[in-house]
Parts: structure tokens; sequence; C-alpha cells
RNA sequence: GGGUCGGUACCCAAGUGGCCAAAGGGAGCAGACUGUAAAUCUGCCGGUUCUGCCUUCGAAGGUUCGAAUCCUUCCCGGCCCA
């Protein structure tokens, strides 16, 4: 990537436009991401084999920085992933093994790739990726104790918000371990400095205080200036951490969240919020960003803001051609005529959308019910559910509600002669196949 | 190690021999209203072959016609003492 003046001269104004900017550690960095290259980095806990929505506001800020021409580095955690941040947790983390953490590390490295530019070698001006774990694992115990930890006093590490409120829970302790990981993270950042010239960390809000030490740690040990920057805390519109729904963790691994799924999830967002996580998880310039906004007041209706949204961060996380799957699907189950729907297009849903596979035999042969079709396609947890939601007229059968339990589904109901298209309540969509 | 209080359904939390599949709240699910939004209101919220039957109140035994409730042992946690 090419170093670039006026490009670069835009972006403290894009990251305050955008509200990407939580706190930073000196008032004069604003100026400097304009004016001078840089490297930055962001560390990746590899807690899952995926990243995940959550992580979507630090990828897309390591984007936006290296856009502007600065370098980043992810960090990929593969020795702090060993000991675990205490920060955010109420308890003492399980520990991954080996093998766990190297497959881990894998997935990341593979969806890293989406959203940044690595370059073909390093130090030419792409993203980076290093994984802590090279240093860490030869670090011999006493490096450790003499040059990093004899720069902390303890003192200061109990003051730190994530093991106070491990040390005032009743009952809870913190591990020695986990409370060593803020000098990991401190010692990561002096690694990077002196390796790459890592200047600037950013992360979430909850890694101010991680990230402060390690400013600290280069500025005792290399007498050098270094900065941080952290983004704000994303949350849905009640407050709650964003990322999560009923069904668990939105992911950014297509296997473990479909583009679909991911498409629904944005698609979702609140009007309070479409307008925040425009700025956050989208590139589009401002002027079209402010249109949105009006959109949303003036026609919210139509929710256009939404729908943008989604396709965005979808076809940024998953492609162009997921997303169009994804578009497509979600326009044919939420439209109304099922049963016009060509092949082609049920094809897209079936790729996408949560099915299932039933037995052509059984059906034919009249032994399957809707309470069956409910129960087996996984769509409710008993039979006595699915009586419950086709009593209260949650059942859909190819977006006709039906209110009989006991309604046989025959070949007369299937969609391009084998499927069905199975709906809960408002917005939960399973297409059945048979044979 | 001693004392003491406690472990109830997804979470919080009542219940302290029968009327308990177990109050209440939250979460969740469905419906109405809508815009695949929010708020509100209504219903559901252990399983089932459903006026019954089965499984559940930390675990295992026991007392009793009958136990989440009483007894014994054990496991886990809080607090206090050592």
């Amino acid at each position: 990537m090419t170093w670039q003046a006026g490009v670069m001269s835009r972006l403290s104004d894009d990251l305050r436009f955008r509200g990407l900017i939580h706190q930073v550690t000196d008032p004069g960095l604003a100026g400097r991401l304009d004016t001078e290259p840089l490297t930055v980095y962001s560390g990746f806990d590899p807690t899952a084999d995926s990243l995940h929505v959550g992580h979507l506001l630090q990828l897309c800020t390591l984007r936006r920085l290296q856009a502007a021409g600065h370098r980043p580095i992810a960090l990929a955690g593969g020795g702090t992933g060993f000991i675990g941040d205490p920060g955010g947790k109420s308890e003492e983390r399980a520990l991954l093994s080996e093998e766990a953490l190297g497959e881990n590390l894998a997935g990341i490295r593979a969806q890293l790739e989406r959203f940044l530019e690595f370059g073909p070698a390093q130090g030419t001006g792409g993203a980076l990726l290093v994984d802590n774990g090279t240093w860490w694992r030869p670090m011999p115990l006493f490096s450790f104790l003499r040059d990093v930890g004899k720069h902390f006093t303890v003192n200061q590490m109990v003051n730190k918000e994530s093991v106070r409120a491990r040390l005032d829970r009743d009952g809870q302790g913190i591990s020695f371990t986990e409370f060593s990981y803020m000098l990991l993270q401190a010692y990561d950042f002096l690694h990077l400095f002196d390796e790459y010239g890592c200047t600037l960390q950013v992360g979430g809000s909850d890694q101010w205080g991680n990230i402060t030490m390690g400013i600290d740690l280069v500025r005792k040990v290399r007498q050098s200036d270094v900065w941080g920057l952290t983004t704000p805390l994303v949350v849905k519109a009640d407050g709650t951490k964003f990322g999560k729904t009923e069904s668990g963790t939105v992911w950014l691994d297509a296997d473990r969240t479909s583009p679909y799924q991911l498409y629904q999830f944005f698609i979702r967002s609140d009007d309070s919020v479409v307008a925040q996580y425009l700025r956050y998880f989208t590139f589009l310039p401002h002027d079209e960003v402010l249109r949105l906004d009006a959109s949303v007041t003036e026609h919210p209706e139509r929710r256009e803001a939404q729908r943008v949204l989604a396709e965005e961060v979808c076809t940024l996380v998953h492609g162009a051609e997921g997303t169009r799957r994804a578009v497509r699907a979600s326009a044919a189950l939420f439209g109304e005529e099922v049963a016009q729907l060509d092949e082609r297009a049920l094809l897209d849903v079936f790729a996408e959308a949560p099915s299932c596979r039933l037995d052509r035999n059984r059906m034919e042969s009249g032994a399957v019910s809707l309470v069956d079709l409910l129960v087996e396609s996984g769509m409710v947890a008993s039979r006595g559910r699915a009586r419950t939601t086709i009593e209260q007229g949650g059942a859909y059968l190819n977006n006709r509600r039906e209110t009989d339990g006991e309604r046989i589904v025959t070949h007369d109901d299937l969609v391009a002669g084998r499927y069905v298209v199975l709906r809960r309540g408002r917005k939960d969509y399973t297409l059945v196949s048979f044979g």
C-alpha cells in the first residue's frame, strides 16, 4: 500500500465522524494519524476457531487504518490465549489445549485475511499477522521476572479494574496465571515496538488498562512514546452485549453462522442503533451514511438503513456471492407466495437458510404430520411445544397458517416437487426437503 | 480442621410433611399491533400416548400411607473461627 497523504489527512475526521474514538492516551494522536504512517496493532484472543461479530469493530477499525496508509498488525494471542484475559469475565477461564489453540489460530487467520491486505513479504507495507506464542513459548521464567515483572508493582496491578472486580467478588478468586495476563499484554506492545516499530495499540474500551500498561513499559524500557486508542463498547438497543442472539453467538464463519443468518442478524437491527452500526461496520461515504440516517427518520418502515447495513456487512464477511444468496433467500422467505418460487430460488434458500431432509417415503405414506415436521426439523424442543405453537397460531406451512397439528403433509404441499417451507412465528424459517 | 448458613426449573428467587411440576420476577417462545423495529397488551413456558402417567427441587440412602420439605451420610459453596 502506498503512502497517500491526501487519504490519510482525512482519517481522524473519519474516525470522529464514525464515533470510533472512545479514549486516546494523547490528544495529539489524531494529528499524528493524519500525518505519518504508523504501525498499529490490535490483539485477537483465539478462544474459538472463528471470530464473531463482537470482533467486527476491531477488524473494521484496522481496515480503516490500513486504508489510510498505516500498517496494521493483527496479533493472534497464541501465547496469551494460553493464559486468558481476566477482564470481562467473572470466573477463571478454562485453559486451552495446544491442539485446540492451533486450530483456532488457523481459523482466525483465514478470517483476518478478508479484512486486511497482507503483504507478500513482511515489512513491505502490507498487514502483518503475528502470533505472540512465538516469543512467549521460548521465554524463560527468569527472563520474564527480570525483564518484564520488575517494571511493575503489584500495587498498580491490583488497582486495575479487571483485577479488582475479581478480587471483590465473593467466592471468586483470580489465579496468579490470569493475574499475570496484563504483564504479557504489556510486553507484547514492547516486543512489537522493538520488532516492527509499532507505536499504537487499538482495542475495545475494556482494553484501556492493558494498553496503558504496555505504554508505560515501553516508556520505561525504551524511553519512547507510544500511544493507545480505544473504541467504544458496542451495545444493543437494550444496553446488553452486542453479538449474541437467543440462539447463540453470531459467528463470522459461514459454517457456524450462514451468510443468510448474518444478514438476518443485521437486518433486524433496531432503529435506535442502526445509525451507529452503519458508522462502525460499513465503509460507506459520509454523505451516504447521512442520507440513510434521514431515511430512518423519515421512512422507518422502508428499513433502508438496515438493508444496506446487512448487505454491506455480509459482503465484507462473506463476499458478493454469499450475500446475493442471502438477499435472495431472505426475499423468498419473507415474500408471500412461496408456492410460486422456482427451483433456482429454492436452491438458494436451501443453501442458506436452516434446512433439513426427511424421508420421502414416509411422507408419501401419510405418516408425517405438522407436529412431526416441527419437532423433526428441530424448530421446537418437544411435541408439547409444537402443539402449543400451532394452537397459538404460530405455525405456517408454505407461509400459510396451519392450526391443525395432526394435519398430514402430502405431496400436494410440495413446492418444486420436493420442498416444504416451514415457518414458526414471524421470522423463523426452515426449509424441509423430501428425498 | 471447628462453627454456621445455604445448594429449588435457563437465571434470580419463594416454598420448610399432603392443596407442589413447585409462587413471583427476568429471560425465552407464540399471538395482537407493526416496518423482519421499539413499546404495549394477551397466552405459553419439565416430558408425554394428557382430566392420567413419567421425570425433577445438590447426590445416595432412610422415616412416613405420603417428602422439595423430616433423619443419615456424602459432595459443593458463602460467612465466621483456627
